[in-house]
RNA sequence: GGUCGCGUAGCUCAGCUGGAUAGAGCAUCUGCCUUCUAAGCAGCCGGUCAUAGGUUCGAUUCCUAUCGCGAUCACCA
């Protein structure tokens, strides 16, 4: 099982979430050709203090607004309304520091924020206006994400939402106690004591009983092997910045003597930063998914009118394929890089098209095509002398490295071996096809040629469909 | 401060588990479209592989230290 995405249903999906998206679906990909069967699941924060953020905002001053009555995106929408309360936030405690409250103690009083808070605790509550409300705004947020996923070409097998699991883990912890591997402080709080490992005490339960993150963590890792009792492994998709996260949760359960502790494994990846630093949505630095996307598309789109390839498809063809460029530009670029460095994204310099880069592979993927589509008339098996030229031989060697590529990739959950694997194969290519003419006049040496051409086609679908990325026919 | 990760060409990155003159792309410059798609090919320029030690016949790769950058060390998720 491969998890990924995560996110939280208060506004609109970011690059971060792009990377996060991509490298588990690829992931995916990766385990599938390598033998396994893999089911393909996110976690989704609908619950918590963010959402109650935009709910309040949107209680306040929405006027009713909703996805269909301003043709808005459903977590566009939503989004706009967390940012509509942080800058109610700090107008209101500006207003209270003016007043001349201190600024710790104006903190604790704003209205907006004690509003957010009371919305929260009548959620949890089970209050039915409130959870009717907080349902409505969710549902507009999916629809937005799903939007967002098919644009991106990545899907999920099943969703665990996180207002059904938050609650879970207290019995792992009833269980941890009794056995003697948690231990509870006289304020009620329980901890446990990873000293033996180098680390420190980890607080597992509040001392008001209630969950806190790794509590509801070990809670779905138990729930998730219950649900799938088959499986023999599982991978988080999650950034860097939760290493210890993880390296805790799984020594918890190795402690707690779930066998299938040791086959739990962090897909840890870097973040995207901005050469500005780290993206915040609360101060606007964030690259938006779908914004992004679209500016991809419409690259794309200006590259083949400039160039004028296309003139014999019609206009759904046209954006077909302006899509699959230009989010194939999108996803390799990600995935080309190796996922445990963080990746240094600048909005200024668009993704590059030429050169290592997604439609470069794909570009060489329609010329192998064009000329097979040219050259239709292969015989079955044939043995033939002919010379191997030397770039035929480098070709010949490359392609054989691809099935051994894709199990060290695999190994190492690391989509960019493949990007990588790909990108050679697609260079050395380029030069056999410039050096030689592939469509001989000689009968013996075409067959051969379009076969070694037809079988480097086949490869780069293969290792692109790893990436997710579709290679046109024609470009 | 403790822990973890990262420092390779002006920029973005490869370098597969230690092996010969460290490779690409972008950017600058120079050639190549009346034979299969020039989103291509060929070439020029560009590196003290952060620094200093150590292990080894041999280190960008392994070890240690130092410097720089980032993350993390919440009764947030």
């Amino acid at each position: 099982m491969v998890e990924y995405s995560s996110p939280n249903t208060n506004k609109p999906l970011h690059l971060g979430h792009i990377r996060n998206n991509l490298l588990g679906a690829s992931v995916s990909q990766l385990l599938t050709s390598a033998g396994y069967q893999v089911h393909k699941t996110q976690i989704i924060n609908d619950r918590g203090i963010h959402i109650c953020k935009s709910m309040v905002a949107w209680k306040a001053m929405g006027n009713g607004e909703t996805p269909e009555s301003t043709g808005e995106k459903g977590d566009a929408l939503v989004g706009r309304y967390y940012v509509a309360f942080d800058t109610t936030y700090k107008k209101q405690l500006a207003e209270l520091i003016a007043s001349g409250i201190h600024e710790e103690e104006a903190k604790s009083q704003v209205p907006i924020q004690l509003e957010a808070q009371e919305m929260l605790r009548a959620w949890e509550a089970g209050n039915e206006t409130v959870r009717a409300l907080w349902a409505k705004m969710n549902a507009w947020v999916y629809d937005g994400f799903a939007e967002t996923y098919q644009e991106l070409g990545v899907s999920f097998d099943s969703y665990y939402y996180e207002s059904d699991t938050y609650l879970l883990g207290k019995d792992i912890v009833d269980q941890g106690l009794s056995s003697g591997m948690f231990l509870q402080k006289d304020d009620g709080s329980v901890w446990c004591d990873l000293s033996d490992e180098g680390l420190d005490e980890k607080l597992v339960l509040r001392a008001d009983g209630t969950s806190v993150y790794i509590t509801q963590d070990l809670g779905t890792a138990v729930l998730r092997y219950k649900d799938h009792p088959d499986m023999n492994g599982m991978v988080y998709t999650v950034g860097n910045e939760q290493d210890y996260h993880f390296k805790v949760l799984f020594l918890i359960l190795n402690k707690l003597g779930y066998n299938w502790a040791s086959q739990l494994h962090h897909l840890s990846y870097g973040m995207v930063d901005l050469p500005s630093g780290k993206m915040k949505s609360r101060e606007g630095t964030v690259v938006d998914a779908d914004g992004l996307m679209q500016e991809m598309r419409d690259t794309a789109q200006n590259i083949a009118s400039s160039l004028g390839k296309l003139d014999g498809l019609d206009k759904q063809e046209k954006n077909e394929l302006y899509r699959h460029i230009g989010i194939g530009a999108l996803k390799y670029y990600i995935l080309k890089v190796d996922p445990t460095k963080r990746i240094l994204f600048n909005p200024k310099e668009s993704v590059d098209f030429n050169g290592n880069t997604g439609p470069f592979i794909q570009y060489a993927y329609a010329r192998i095509q064009s000329i097979v589509k040219q050259s239709n008339n292969l015989k079955g098996n044939i043995y033939m002398e002919i010379t191997l030229d030397q770039k035929e031989k480098e070709l010949l060697k490359w392609l054989e490295l691809y099935p051994q590529t894709i199990q060290n990739a695999a190994e190492q959950y690391s989509p960019a071996l493949i990007a990588n694997y790909v990108y050679e194969l697609v260079k050395r290519f380029n030069s056999y096809y410039q050096k030689v003419v592939i469509l001989s006049d000689d009968e013996h040496t075409r067959q051969f040629r379009v076969r070694l051409a037809s079988q480097v086609g086949y490869v780069i679908q293969s290792g692109m469909g790893i990436l997710g990325i579709e290679c046109p026919e024609q470009m």
